[in-house]
DNA sequence: TGACTGTTATATTATGTGTATAACAGATAT
DNA sequence: ATATCTGTTATACACATAATATAACAGTCA
């Protein structure tokens, strides 16, 4: 699990943090139980403040991603993630609106915006599984 | 066209501003060559500073919305809106990529995120025609 | 005991957001 | 011409967030 920061970009790096976390799961290189590495070796990593990891690792366990115990560390959340209910599936379209709103502003029609979100989201069904 | 902003969000006012005259657009409620209120008569109507509301134009502008000029104000567009190009298309991907993966994470199929999509985008269709 | 975990507490720096005034420059109508 | 409207620019201030830097604390485990 590399993870990669970009410096110059307007989102946080706790949120960047996050996001990859997040797609890792999401791409199954993050199953259910595995650990995560400590806040100290992770900040050591990728050259940055362990508060900022631990920050990311919070955000994730409050929404539900995560497990943090004492000693043991931080783990994907062994009962898998929450599923989707009617306050996620709201704050989900109103983050989409404006998107979507801009893509038809820039000409881009119905069909293309529904190909491109099945490219990202297949993009996340072709990495992690090991069965060679 | 009526503005409606959440001081409790964590979006900017002047993101939300700039969304919704997006949204707007894509609605077909502003149309090319459409006049929108003066910095100073919308930051009064909407109860916030003149500099917010420009803030929210000037970006616009630089996204290639508006058209701005000394005197007459600030002026949908006359051209329409810049085609997306190769960075859009980028930009837009970077952009909704964590936001499908949450969305795998917590149980929703690509079925249900391109009805999802689709909904939102169509959504945008059914409003600004006066042709009754 | 020592080394590792997350946690908490402070402090500092930098940046972004939003407001508040004020003044400037150009266009327009009376 | 003068008053009034535009966007523009310049300062300043308050507030919140982001990120860092130290330091100490409290459990766990070899």
């Amino acid at each position: 699990m590399l993870i990669q920061l970009d410096m110059e970009s307007k989102d946080p790096l706790y949120t960047q943090l996050r996001n990859q976390i997040v797609e890792g799961i999401a791409s199954n290189r993050l199953k259910p139980g595995d650990a995560l590495p400590s806040v100290r070796s992770l900040a050591q990593d990728i050259g940055i403040n362990l508060h900022t990891v631990n920050k990311a690792y919070k955000q994730l366990e409050h929404e539900g991603f995560l497990v943090i115990q004492r000693q043991k560390g931080a783990l994907i959340h062994p009962d898998g993630v929450p599923q989707a209910d009617d306050f996620y599936w709201m704050e989900l379209s109103k983050a989409l609106r404006p998107m979507i709103a801009e893509a038809k502003c820039r000409g881009i029609d119905e069909h293309q915006l529904t190909t491109l979100c099945q490219e990202i989201y297949q993009s996340f069904n072709k990495k992690g599984d090991s069965s060679s």
